[in-house]
DNA sequence: CGAGTTTGACCGGCGC
DNA sequence: GCGCCGGTCAAACTCG
């Protein structure tokens, strides 16, 4: 599938050949695609058969809580995907109670992005298929029961695979500075501009 | 000394 | 029913 058309209207598609990172050269953004819709039955399984190796992105509905300094490359592998929707149909009330969840990968040095949030880390695991441990975090603001889990790509560890889970129920720390970012970056890239805002807003009501 | 990290143990879900 | 595996807990440890 070519991902440079947009597979599904339920997601948000970014190529890399449109997508200049406007932060960090930690992080290199390729693939964007978000889902907006709730359930398995919408999740990516979209593989770029051709360029990237692992251009497969996959997102729940999107928690919003990814604000902050880091940016992503967001792709997602198909063994990701495929668990994460054996793990949500397993669940379904806990899930959508814990509302939304979205993984994204990234093409990072550094293992840990920073979203805005403060994290605990409450976890660490090898699991299979991948080599490298996967780290769990939950958001250390009081009452706030969102997850993280990071792991490096199994496949390509130039990637980060993050997944975020649940929503937040507080202001990002870093709220202010990046809708600042965010709003400094509104020239002529589209799609971009409403992404990082889709990232900032957390959705509760 | 408090906050955060590490790490082995434990638990529950799922496939066989 | 059993074993595997992912996720979580919690005590010990580290760091500022």
């Amino acid at each position: 599938m070519n991902l440079s058309e947009n597979p599904s209207p339920n997601f948000t598609f970014f190529s890399d050949e449109n997508f200049t990172n406007p932060f960090m050269d930690n992080f290199d953004f390729s693939n964007l695609m978000f889902d907006v819709d709730e359930g398995c039955n919408t999740l990516g399984l979209f593989h770029d058969e051709t360029s990237s190796p692992t251009s497969i992105v996959s997102s729940e509905t999107f928690t919003g809580e990814s604000g902050g300094s880091g940016s992503a490359t967001t792709t997602l592998s198909k063994k990701e995907s495929t668990f994460d929707c054996k793990s949500r149909g397993s669940k379904d009330g806990e899930t959508k109670e814990m509302g939304h969840r979205v993984a994204f990968r990234t093409r990072s040095k550094i293992d840990v992005m920073d979203d805005g949030y403060k994290w605990r880390k409450y976890g660490k695991k090898s699991v299979k298929n991948n080599t490298n441990k996967r780290n769990y975090y939950k958001c250390s603001s009081d009452g706030c029961m969102v997850k993280k889990r990071v792991e490096r790509d199994g496949e390509d560890a130039a990637y980060v695979i993050t997944t975020y889970e649940g929503v937040h129920n507080h202001e990002s720390p870093s709220h202010v500075y990046y809708n600042d970012m965010v709003l400094s970056y509104d020239h002529d890239n589209w799609n971009q501009h409403s992404l990082l805002q889709s990232i900032q807003i957390s959705p509760p009501s």
